[in-house]
DNA sequence: CCTAAACCCTGTAATCGTTACAGGGCCAAG
DNA sequence: CTTGGCCCTGTAACGATTACAGGGTTTAGG
């Protein structure tokens, strides 16, 4: 009657390796699946799109606890959803506050590539500028530029 | 004569924690620098320019691989310094397509967003929109996409 | 029948850069 | 003399994934 997958399959039809799929089982994005005679997982078609669910929302950037908590808004559809919409709307500021800063660093490194064709390292401009302080921020407290590059 | 600064001290004046500094030196970023009768660290202005160089390559997104390369060619003046500029274009490009990528992730995001206010999560328009496969990539093989997020 | 390949299992360690401890030593000001 | 502030070393955590090690089971081919 009902279709099961091996984790094999699975990993195939999603494009989810089964390492990460064990690994979602582990941290609770997925429930434990039934298991065969030989103690292999047996995955449904539900299973297979809360899978392809997780790699939506790991392909826009969100992070397992953000996916974890979508799911858990989604096994209770008469919740209210604001939560969801709070979510997506802190990743979208998340992004658009990293394009920025990788913006501002590619416009910066384009200042210095190909300033030094076929020269010695002790007149490089590349490495002159990495010795040079950075204007805007060894001054000035910007303690967050880390956490946007990651 | 020569001045020399406790980890502290260096901290403060780079804004690189204590931690990091050391990190720095067992990767052998840093040379291992002189100890003060109580085996405590200190360290030459050379040492602090040294520690400047990393800093502005980590805030433009190096990796330390490619700043201990940078500082290798520093370190031999006679070198040609090409290898550089190859290390300085391939992260632009990196950065480039990092860009793209976050922008459309972005564009994408703000699709949904702002789609299920005071909803109940059954008609959460983003839940939806996670539950359907992307048809950009489901179909199509482009297992790098990962990678550019990170 | 036997064996090698291709699966699956569990658990652990690696990646990257940084931070946070634990457990200890040293020194100065209260 | 005790407290707080530095410093030391070594280890584990973070997040998500990958890569093993060490073992079991099935399947296909000889």
């Amino acid at each position: 009657m009902t279709t099961y997958y091996r984790i094999g399959d699975v990993a195939a039809r999603t494009g989810c390796s089964p390492e990460s799929i064990r690994h979602y089982e582990k941290l609770g994005l997925l429930p434990p699946p039934k298991r065969g005679e030989q103690g292999y997982r047996l995955y449904s078609q539900a299973a297979l799109e809360r899978i392809g669910f997780i790699r939506h929302g790991r392909s826009l950037g969100l992070d397992l606890h953000n996916i974890q908590e979508l799911l858990e808004l989604s096994d209770h559809p008469d919740t209210d959803c604001s939560a969801a919409d709070d979510i997506a709307s802190r990743h979208l500021a998340h992004l658009e506050a990293r394009i920025a800063k990788l913006q501002a660093l590619a416009d910066e490194l384009r200042q210095v590539v190909h300033q030094c064709r076929g020269g010695k390292a002790a007149d490089c401009q590349i490495i002159q500028t990495l010795y040079e302080h950075q204007p805007s921020c060894s001054d000035t407290r910007c303690g967050d530029r880390q956490s946007l590059l990651k």
